[in-house]
DNA sequence: GACTCCATGTAATCAGTTACATGATTAG
DNA sequence: CTAATCATGTAACTGATTACATGGAGTC
C-alpha cells in the first residue's frame, strides 16, 4: 500500500514517464521501498484509473510514444493524507534471525556461512545507504537536487535533514546487523571449540 | 517461503494438533516470523501433501476430532536442507524509513507524532524481545524446556546459546529504533524553533 | 546491421491479510 | 446453562515475484 505514496512523492516534484519514474524510483526511494518495473507501471495505471495522476501520450519518433504522468489535486491531497495518517507497521517476518533461533541443528560450517553471508548482506545496504548520504552531504544526489530546485530555499533544510536523518536510520541498522553476526562468528567459533 | 520450516522446527520436536502447533507458534517463533493461523491451518494440509509432515485423524470427546501431525522423513530432509542453504534476504521495504524520508512534507505536530508511534511501537517489540531472554536465562521458557527435553545434554548449551543470540539481535535492533526516532525528535525540535 | 537503451506491458503464481463461518468440549 | 477454549477451516482480495513478451530509437 505504501508504493502508490512513494510515486507520488517522485511524481510531486514533476511530471515524468512511466520509464523515467522507474529509473529516479530505483536511485531514490527504492533503497527504502523496492519495486521492480513490472510493478510499478501497472500500478501507475491504477493511479492513473483512481485519478491520483494523470498520464498523456506523448510522440515519441516517428511511431513511437510514452506515457508522461502528472499528479492531480486528488493525488496531492492522498499524499497529504498519508503523511499525517499513523504509520503502518508490518508484523515481524525476518528470515535472517529464524534462521539464526535455530542455529544449533546446523553444522559449525553453515553456521559461519550463514553468518557471514549476513555480514555481506549488510555491508552491501550499508555502502548503499552510506552512498546516499555522501551524496547528500556534497549535493550530488540528482535526485535531491531535482527535488530542492521545487523547494522554497526556506525549507530547502528541513528536506536535506529529514532526507538525511532517513538514510542515517537505516546505516544504523545495517550496523547492528553487521556487528551482531560479527558476534554470532564468536559464539560459533566458542561453542565449535568448547 | 519460510513459514513451512518455521513449522517444521516447532514439529521435529513432537508431534502435534494444528491448534497446539499454532499456539507454540505464536509464544515462540512467532515473535520473528509471524503467521495467523488461517494461515498454518492451511499451510499444515499443503505441507502433508507435499509429504513434508503427516497427519491422523484423533477422536476426541464423541464426535470431535482433531488432526495431530509428525514430521516424515522428507520433511527432515527439507528441514536439514534450509539450515545448510544460503538464507533469503528480501528486498527492503520499510513504511516507518519511508515515511521518514518525507518528513519535511508533514507538519511538525505530525512529525512528532510518527516518530512517538515509531517509538512505542518499538518499545512493544522491545518488551516482547527482552521477555523471552529473560524466560531462557531464567529457564521458565516452556517452549524451550520442551524443546531441551528432546536434546541431548551436550548439546543444550548450544541451543540455550543460539536461541538467546538470535532474540539478542532483535534486541538491538529495537533499541536502534528507539534511539533513532529519539534523535528524530530532538530534530523536529530544532528545526521547528529555528 | 548489431547493440544498447528507451518504453511498456501481460500472465501465472505465490504469499499474506481480513473477514467470515462453524461446531464441539469442558469447567464453572 | 453459559462462557471459555478447543478445533478447523474457506473465500475474497491485495500485494509482490518471476517470467515472458514486444518493439521503437539512437548510435557505432
Amino acid at each position: 500500500m505504501s508504493l502508490r505514496f512513494a510515486l507520488l512523492a517522485i511524481l510531486r516534484v514533476g511530471p515524468l514517464s512511466g520509464y523515467d519514474l522507474q529509473k529516479q524510483f530505483s536511485q531514490s526511494v527504492g533503497h527504502v521501498w523496492h519495486a521492480p518495473d513490472s510493478q510499478i507501471y501497472p500500478q501507475l495505471r491504477k493511479m492513473e484509473a483512481e485519478g491520483l495522476i494523470q498520464g498523456e501520450d506523448q510522440a515519441r519518433g516517428e511511431r513511437g510514444t510514452r506515457r508522461v504522468y502528472h499528479m492531480t489535486d486528488a493525488g496531492e491531497a492522498a499524499y497529504k493524507a498519508w503523511l499525517e495518517a499513523p504509520a503502518e507497521y508490518q508484523r515481524v517476518r525476518d528470515p535472517a534471525h529464524l534462521r539464526a533461533a535455530y542455529l544449533e541443528n546446523s553444522t559449525p560450517a553453515a553456521a559461519r556461512a550463514f553468518l557471514h553471508a549476513h555480514i555481506a548482506q549488510w555491508e552491501g545496504e550499508l555502502a548503499q545507504f552510506q552512498g546516499q548520504i555522501d551524496q547528500i552531504d556534497t549535493m550530488t544526489s540528482t535526485m535531491l537536487n531535482r527535488r530542492l530546485e521545487h523547494t522554497p530555499p526556506a525549507e530547502r533544510e528541513r528536506a536535506i535533514a529529514y532526507k538525511r536523518f532517513a538514510y542515517e536510520g537505516l546505516v544504523e541498522r545495517a550496523k547492528v546487523e553487521i556487528a551482531w553476526a560479527q558476534r554470532g562468528l564468536e559464539l560459533v567459533g566458542r561453542l565449535d571449540a568448547g
